[in-house]
DNA sequence: TATTGTTATACTCTATAACTATA
DNA sequence: TATAGTTATAGAGTATAACAATA
C-alpha cells in the first residue's frame, strides 16, 4: 500500500473539518458586524456577493441546507438589514435574495479580513510556496474526494 | 492589496467547511461499520487510535467538544463495542476511554477507506504535486490561521 | 478548593412535512 | 402536477450548570 500521501492529506483534513474550526475563525473575524453574522448566515452572503441576486430554493444547494434552512438564515439577515426579499419578474412564485449596500460592505470586509487574516499566516514561507499551495488547494476542492 | 492568495484559499476553504462536506464523506466511507460510526463520533475514536487511553476531558479539546459533550459520545460508542471505560489508576474521580479490539478494527478500516478515497482522487495529478500538497496541507494545518 | 464524569436543562440548527400561491 | 416560499414539528447536538466523588 502507498497510502502515505492519503493519510497524511486524512490527518489534515480531520483537524480542518473539526466542529469548532469555523465556528472559532467566524468568532475572531466577525467584531462589530452584529449578531446576524456568523458561520451559519455568512455562506448565503458570501454566495450572493459571488452569484448575484438568487431565489431560497437555488441557493440551498450552493449554501448545503434545504430551501427552509435558506429561508430561515434569509430571514435573519433581512431582519439585521443585510438583505432584502424582492420579488422574480420571471416567476411570480418565487423571490429573488439580493444583498442591500450595508450587506454589500459586511461580505467585502468580512472576506478581506479573511484573506488578510490567512496571508498572514502564510508570510513566512518559501517564495512560490503559497502560489503552488492555493492552485493545489483549489483543484483539490474542484475535483477532489468531496465532489 | 495582494491578497489573491489569500482569497483564493480562503474561497476554497469555504467549501471544504460546508457544513455538509463531513456527513456526505463520512456517510459514503462508514457502509456496514454500524450507527455508532458517523462524523460526530469518529474524531474520538480517532484520537484514541492516534494517543492512546485517554480520559474524556483530556480529549475535549482535540475532539472540539466539552467533556459532557465527550462522555455523550463515548456512551454511544461504549453502547456500540468499539470502547471501554476504565479506571484510572492514578486518579479515582478519572476513567480512561480505552479502544476495544472491534474499535481498532473500525478505525483502521475507515482510516484505510479514507486515506484510499483521497488518493485516488489524487491519481491524475502530476507527479510530485500530491506530495507537496500533502506536506503544504500539513503545514497550513499546523501554524495557519486556525491556531 | 479544584477537577472528575455524568446528567438535566435550555438553546440552536436541521430536515421533514405540511400549507398556499403560482407555473 | 410540480415547484416556489414559509412555517410548525420533531430530532440531533451543543454548552451550561448542577451533582457527588476524589484530588
Amino acid at each position: 500500500m502507498d497510502n502515505e500521501i492519503g493519510q497524511e492529506i486524512a490527518d489534515a483534513l480531520g483537524i480542518l473539518l473539526k466542529r469548532t474550526t469555523r465556528a472559532h475563525l467566524h468568532q475572531r473575524l466577525t467584531e462589530g458586524m452584529g449578531e446576524a453574522v456568523d458561520d451559519v448566515t455568512y455562506p448565503v452572503l458570501s454566495a450572493l456577493a459571488r452569484t448575484g441576486p438568487r431565489s431560497a430554493a437555488d441557493l440551498a444547494h450552493d449554501v448545503g441546507v434545504d430551501r427552509s434552512g435558506v429561508t430561515r438564515r434569509a430571514s435573519r439577515l433581512e431582519t439585521a438589514g443585510l438583505i432584502r426579499r424582492e420579488p422574480d419578474p420571471t416567476d411570480r412564485r418565487a423571490h429573488l435574495l439580493v444583498l442591500t449596500e450595508e450587506g454589500r460592505l459586511v461580505v467585502a470586509e468580512l472576506r478581506a479580513r479573511l484573506a488578510d487574516h490567512i496571508t498572514t499566516s502564510l508570510s513566512s514561507w518559501p517564495p512560490g510556496e503559497a502560489e503552488t499551495f492555493a492552485r493545489h488547494l483549489r483543484r483539490f476542492t474542484a475535483e477532489g474526494p468531496f465532489v
